[in-house]
DNA sequence: CTGTATCCTTGTTGATACTG
DNA sequence: CAGTATCAACAAGGATACAG
């Protein structure tokens, strides 16, 4: 617990965009994945969400704090230090994100192969519909 | 099955939207549960979906289609009848919403609580963080 | 009936630079 | 370190009108 974020954690090449299930927004399921071995640093947030600007992981941050999902710890100290963690009620949300991986084990190769079918017909013939 | 769609199904007034966890985009878990009981046709699915435009709807089908969610079955009559039918993939998404809505009966409450009191708060004093 | 075409508004995301 | 400020780019959603 509480080992240093892996900077390759979400690989920006994964076929995530894919799913049909979302937590939040873009970056809100990464942070709650990246707080659930406990209280992280902001700084500590950007390694692993590559590209993440400091005004998209605060607007995320504050979002997720106004929903109750995570608290937001201020130490007074040089240089300032500030930690995210995770509530009860965000921890909640580790239900449902299990339900989404599940998900996207069973099925998210059908979806991706559907996907390509239809991309390939319609380049074809792009009247390709189905008659009965 | 296949009773008319009641037009007060989504009710625009209720939290949905609040809703952390989505099914695709805003339209596409109400086609999903829309066809929950059977083929549907365009303008059937228009009723409870209500303020959808016709270039939306078509948008979110498309996906769908394309995604292999749902079929989508023309019947060359006067007038033109089109039916959309969810295939088994697209079945496969009523566990993840049932998930979903089971969150939702959980906690959805804590979390509008949560951001009703976040709102007070910072309403009446704007820097007001926690400290340690 | 089942869409398409066009235009427009809005919100979201991001790049960049700067502050306490 | 932990953000904020500002601006630019883009895409989603929608209004409206029209076509097969």
């Amino acid at each position: 617990m509480k080992e240093p974020l892996d900077p390759e954690m979400f690989d920006p090449a994964c076929p995530s965009s894919a799913m049909p299930i979302r937590i939040g927004d873009k970056w809100t399921a990464m942070v709650v994945v990246c707080l659930e071995e406990g209280p992280r640093r902001f700084s500590e947030l950007r390694v692993p969400m590559r590209g993440v600007t400091p005004k998209v992981l605060t607007q995320t941050l504050r979002a997720l704090e106004r929903d109750g999902m995570v608290t937001r710890t201020v130490y007074p100290e040089i240089p300032p230090r500030v930690e995210y963690e995770l509530t009860e009620l965000g921890r909640s949300l580790f239900g449902p994100i299990a339900a989404c991986r599940a998900w996207a084990a069973a099925h998210l190769e059908d979806l991706m192969r559907a996907r390509e079918e239809y991309d390939e017909i319609t380049a074809e013939s792009p009247g390709g519909a189905q008659l009965a």
